[in-house]
Formats: C-alpha cells, structure tokens, sequence
DNA sequence: CCCTTTAATTCGAGCCTCGAAAAAAATAGT
DNA sequence: ACTATTTTTTTCGAGGCTCGAATTAAAGGG
C-alpha cells in the first residue's frame, strides 16, 4: 500500500532521485540534471546547493573545455571522491577479499586473504574478517571517520534484514551474526548480501542497456546461485535472501544434491554434478566437494573431443539449467540472463542444450531472442555490487540539513 | 528507480491512501482514519472534506448510536454508494457472467449467458459481451453516468496493459483487443485481467489476515492457473499478464500439455492430466476438452474407495503441484496457498501428496506450516476480484479539485 | 447546569516545487 | 573592443501541502 507522505519527504525523494541519476548516468550539468529526473531547473539548483555546502557533490574542473558552443558554460557535477568510502569484503570458499570503494565509486584497494573457512570457528572467523579488513583500512591510509559503510558478500543465504548469514557451504556453522559482530569494530553500518544478487546489482551497473527491469545473474561454479531482478527490483524471499535457483526442481526424485535433497538443478548443473557424472558416479553419490579446476578442465576437453559421457554430462548441465529458466520464463516473462563463474569455461559446451532446453517448454518465444551472455569472472562482480550497494545506500541516507533520519509513515 | 515528485502529488498520494484504507478496512471516522494512515487529524479533515464534497463519502448516520463512551460522537464516514459504479464480465468457456457492484462494494446485479466461445466469432463475441452487458445496465436501472469503469476478468494471457486477451483456451482467436472494442461502447475505461489475478485480488480483500503481502491462488480445474502476490505487489510478466505456474516443468519431456509442449504441471494436475491417467490412456493422448464434472466425480469416488490407477491420478496431480511450489518456495520463501476451483472437491485426495511433494524438496520449512486452504467456487472470487479492481482504479484516478489527471513525472 | 471527555476544525508556521524573470558567463560578429 | 546572442544558473514570489497547537463542537456524568 502506499504511505502517507509528509512535505519533507519530497525533498527528501527528489534528493534521492538526483543522486541515483547521477550515480547511474555519471556525472553531468545542472541542466542535464533536470532533464534526467523530471524536476524543474530551479528545483535542481536547490538541492544541488545543499549537496554542494554539505561537500557531497564538487563543480568538476572544465578539463578539456569541451566548448563547441557558446552560453554561459555548463559546470559539470560530481560525486565528491572524499565525501565518504565505503568497505567492502567478499566471504569465500577458504577465501577471504577486501577492498575500498570511494565516493566516486573507484576502488583504491583490494587484498585479499586465504584460510579455512570449513574448519574455523565462528568466532575466529568474524574477527580475522575484522582484522583483514582494519588492516586493509591502514594499508590504503584511509582517515578513519571517512568510512560509511561495510558491504558483506557472502556465499549462501542471508536474511532479507542484511545482518547475517544463514547458512552457507562455505562454513560450518548458521546464523553468522555478521552485522552484529562487525559494526561494533567499524562503528559504521554493515550490511550482509548475497552474491548471485551483487552480481547482479553490478552487472545493472555495468551494463544497464542490457540488464535494467528485468535479468538474471546465474552463476555456475560449485553450486548454482541466481540474483533475479524483476521490474526493476531485486526478487528476495520474505525472510531469506536468496532466488535459490539451483534449488528449484529439475528431475523429482532424482539426483542427490548437495542440500540432501534429490532433483534439484544444483544436483544436474553444478561442477560436482558434472563431474559425478562425468566420472560414471551413482547418481546418489555425495556430492564432491573439491573438485580441482583443472579436473573441470579436462572433462570439458574430453567433452569437446566428442567424449560421450563427458558430452553428456554438460549437456544435463544445460538442460537442467535451460528447464528451469524455461519454468522463470512460464512464470515471469523471458528475460535476459548473464552466466557468471567458472562454470562458463565450458559455455561452447552448454549453450546449446540450454537453448534447447528452454526451446522445448511452453514459451513462444524463440531461445535465439533471448540475451544470454557468460562473465567467467565472478570476483570483480561481486566486489563492485557490493561497492555500489553500498554507495546507493549511503546516497539514500543523506539527511535533510536538520541532519535527523527520514521516517515515513506506514 | 524513484520518481521525481511535486508538491501537490503529496495530496494526491495521501488521498490515496486514505481510500485504500477505508476500501481495505471498512468505514471508520475520522481520527481513527489519522491513526490508520499516519496522517495527522488536519490533514484527515482536510482531505475528507474534500472528498465529501465531491460526494464520493458521505457522512454515515449513526443508526445504533454506539454510545459507549461519552465526548463528541465520532462521524463514520463511508463511500457513497451512489457516487460510481462498476461493471464486471467474466468470459469463460461457452459462459459469460456480468455484474454491477455500486461504489460502497456491494454487488448490485449479476447475470450470465451461456453462447459456444469456442466456435464464435471474434466480432460477434466482442458484440455479445457489450449487448449482454448492456443489458444488464438497463435490467438493473442504473443511470448511464453512474458507471465509471468495466473490468473484464478472462481464462488466458492478457496482455500487461491489461488491454486485450493474447491467447485463451476458451476461443479460438488470438489477440482479442478487448479494451478497444468495449470503450467506445461503454464510454468508461475498460481493463482486462486474468482470471486467476482476480481470485488471488479478492482473496486479499476478502481475508487480508492470511492473504496479504505474499500468497498465492491457484486455480485447479481445466487448466492450472496461478495468481501470486509477493510483497504486496501482484507478480506478473513484462508482456503477459499471467504466472503460468501451471506450464512450468514438471518432468522434462513427460506427459502431453494442452499447450503442446511436454512435461508442464498442468499436464499431471489438471482434470484432463487426471481424466487422462485414470482411464489409462497414454501420456501423449491428447487432452480431452470436454470433461463433464460428474466422470471427475466418479473418479474421485473410485480413489476414496481405493481403486489404485484413480487413487494415483490424484497422487500424480498432488506431486505436481506440490513440486512445482516446492520450486516457488526455493525462489520466494514458503507462503500461503489458496486452491480454487472444482479441482478442490478431490481435497482430500490431492492434499497429502502435495505435502509430501513439498516436503521433499529443499526447504527448511514444515508442509504443516504453510497455510493451505480451499475453494471450490472460483466465480465470486473471479467476479469479487474483477469488481475491487475496478473500483480502486477508480479511487487511484480521483483528481484534485482541478480535475487534471496526476502525472508524476519519469 | 457545569465539568469532563472525545472528535473535529481552524490557523499559522514551515517545507517544497515551479514558472518567469533576471543574472551570469561564455562566443560570434563587426 | 564592444555589442548581440546563446546557454546555463539563480532568484523570487506564488501556490500547495502537512503539521502541531489551540479552539470549537458535541456529547455524557454528576
């Protein structure tokens, strides 16, 4: 339902509107401003101007003076490098990375760290992430109260909330109060995601004429993981994070995935789910949880040598993949997809049999109409969605002048 | 993203709201309106004041003073019943039903008609829908400037404009430009949905309690339709307007779907799927039509006495259905389901097996927890869903004083 | 008949956005 | 060098809106 406005709440919006315009369209004249969002050139001049005394925005320098007319010259606004940075540190697989991402959104740091996370105790865990990331902070001569913001990615399932993970494969343990342990040590705002869905909002980010209302992310590696935007809006549960993809049925009954349940796509399309069948495994073997690059490498090479087996074991990969997608598209309408991680080394391999796949179900749409493109490249992803979630957040969090926090009615 | 705004949208906006809440919650006074709202007691005063002069509330007489308490009495305000009217034709196979629900939300006439739509002409079934309809409105006296707005509720894909019927199992035609042909007849905006959206509409009107931010209906009948609602908002495609919950992948290449492709859930759950299996025919016969409710009946009654192909026909659907929510649980969370339709007299038939189907899929949720309920008669809820539609549409486009259209600027 | 209580209204303060007019800051032409 | 032109910004009421505080309205209780 919609909620009841007050006045400031206006300025508060267009304020708001502003800012993601110029952080999704890049830095641009007053003038373009108003164009952009709809709002009157005297409004702009406004907010601006309060933007510009708080120091969140700068007059860009007329570097090159692109001066191909005449008029007063327009002044170019921007993003204030130093306003603010904020952190980020991406949670892996025996893997841990951070970086630092100022205002303008340029990263002016990354490190990153390996231990075993398997094996580690919870408690040690949250404090080497807190201490890997303090360093990080020293190392990069960041002020200390230039910090606004912590974004957490992390592998498995958050709470919508964005304070913790709830369970992952990556560690033992569930429910890892992130937030809470963290934003004690940082002392600003930590929040936690998942890292289908930053490799989305990054890939909104990077590509918006392609990826806009509505696209998937999908990552094929280990496991298989969506962030889903519909409308463009990020699809989450109502108390999880995550669009479980690789959770969804394929087969009933079949295949044993690594959740401990049978069919899943997870359980046809994973690595481990080649590999199985790659390597004549039951079908209810346990699933192999490490499996070596190079291993993934030479089933696909043996595939591409016309390997039936190895054939066969992508083609159920894409054939569980294109099913499900082939389910979405039944649901919501086709959308463009983005294929992300290590699993895309083998996209000559897969392609076909997810096209076909999703050629069989009831769409009337041809696969070929469908924008199906591969990243093999996770990491760079997920840091940057991280980075800009975090941005947008403190974007939408700077206050009126009377500096007290927007609170709007239900 | 978010939409610039101005000032008087703010009115506009609460305006809104105040009715949404009055539609939602009945009538109520004014301070309890400020407190349901947010809004301050001025501002109710303001914006009913407004309203009652424009004749849309009016002020209820307190016919069995509630004087429970002493002070002012409080003034309930209601809608005026008399302000608008809304017109409801419901097209279904070889039956439409019309009717006219008054401002207040009572129905005030209904009636249908029995034609062939499977072999009618497109003009012709556009000409019945108008003169039938048209003759309701003279049939129940109401005043030809009393009507404001025409929702047609359909079987089959509109489009999301909510302007025509892209495809339908009930004709034969494609792309039935409905909106096009009834305004100029009507002369009120005309809106066309589906029949499935509609139930899961007055479902949340009719028990907000259980059915309110995420839920489902989902039709079990000829076909298997889906309506789903996620947080407050009804999903549905960029182009089509339907969840075709029911052609998502059951079993990849299994059983022949009434729309041609292998495998859907509509293809196992529905009564054709059903008719299909416990006669024994083949997966691939085509799907009968033509069911009457008693053979469906009669099967049903041999599964409660334990025949085992018609005990498992039911077992098949349940399995269907419950994989397929068990796929919707893995992308959204776990919410409550309601089923609608003659399907649901065989209840106790299909609900084990649903549960069971859920249950074997990787959520962490209990079947036992999930709200599950059912409704055999799909046509108020249809008729119900229609008709509140039309009439917040109408609340949604009443104009500030100056009688322009809002328009919030992209 | 006055006091208490609850509901609703009035009124001024304080925000906002907007359009029109004015100012600013350049180039082009003579 | 100076004026006219062009384009970008800013300034300045006008007109909306909501809100809190104070006020008015309309009962019942004693």
């Amino acid at each position: 339902m919609t909620s009841a406005v007050r006045s400031d709440d206006v300025r508060a919006q267009n304020r708001i509107k502003l800012l993601a315009t110029l952080r999704m369209k890049g830095s641009m004249s007053r003038t373009k401003l108003a164009q952009q969002t709809g709002l009157s050139a005297a409004t702009v001049t406004s907010i601006t101007a309060d933007l510009l005394e708080q120091s969140i925005l700068l007059r860009q320098e007329e570097t090159a003076k692109a001066k191909n007319s005449r008029g007063r010259p327009r002044v170019t606004l921007a993003f204030n490098p130093d306003f603010a940075c904020v952190g980020v540190i991406v949670l892996q697989l025996n893997h841990i990375m951070v970086s630092i991402t100022n205002y303008q959104g340029y990263t002016v740091f990354d490190d990153e760290l390996f231990l075993e996370t398997t094996t580690i105790s919870s408690e040690l865990l949250l404090q080497e992430m807190i201490n890997f990331f303090q360093a990080g902070l020293e190392k990069a001569k960041i002020p200390q109260n230039r910090l606004r913001h912590v974004s957490v990615g992390v592998q498995g399932a958050t709470d919508i909330q964005g304070t913790k993970l709830r369970w992952s494969p990556i560690i033992q343990h569930q429910e890892l109060p992130i937030k809470q342990s963290l934003e004690p040590a940082f002392g600003v705002p930590v929040s936690v995601h998942n890292d289908c869905n930053m490799m989305a909002q990054a890939l909104r980010w990077n590509e918006p004429e392609i990826y806009h209302s509505d696209f998937a992310a999908i990552l094929l590696a280990q496991g298989i993981g969506m962030g889903l935007y519909h409308n463009g809006e990020l699809i989450q549960g109502k108390r999880s994070s995550a669009t479980e993809f690789g959770h969804m049925t394929h087969i009933p009954g079949g295949a044993l995935c690594r959740c401990g349940r049978h069919g899943c796509i997870e359980a046809y399309a994973s690595e481990y789910a080649i590999y199985r069948h790659a390597k004549l495994q039951d079908g209810n073997c346990p699933p192999n949880s490490d499996i070596q690059q190079s291993e993934m490498d030479e089933i696909a090479e043996q595939a591409r040598n016309n390997v039936p087996i190895a054939v066969s074991s992508f083609e159920r990969a894409g054939s569980a993949i294109g099913a499900g997608l082939a389910s979405l598209f039944a649901l919501i309408d086709p959308f463009p997809v983005a294929f992300v991680g290590t699993g895309t080394k083998a996209k000559d391999l897969i392609e076909n049999s997810i096209k076909k796949a999703i050629g069989e179900m009831p769409t009337s749409l041809q696969p070929d109409e469908i924008s199906m493109r591969f990243y093999e490249d996770k990491n760079p992803l997920i840091r940057d969605g991280c980075a800009v979630t975090a941005l947008m957040e403190i974007d939408r969090n700077i206050n009126s002048r009377t500096g007290k926090v927007l609170q709007i009615a239900s």
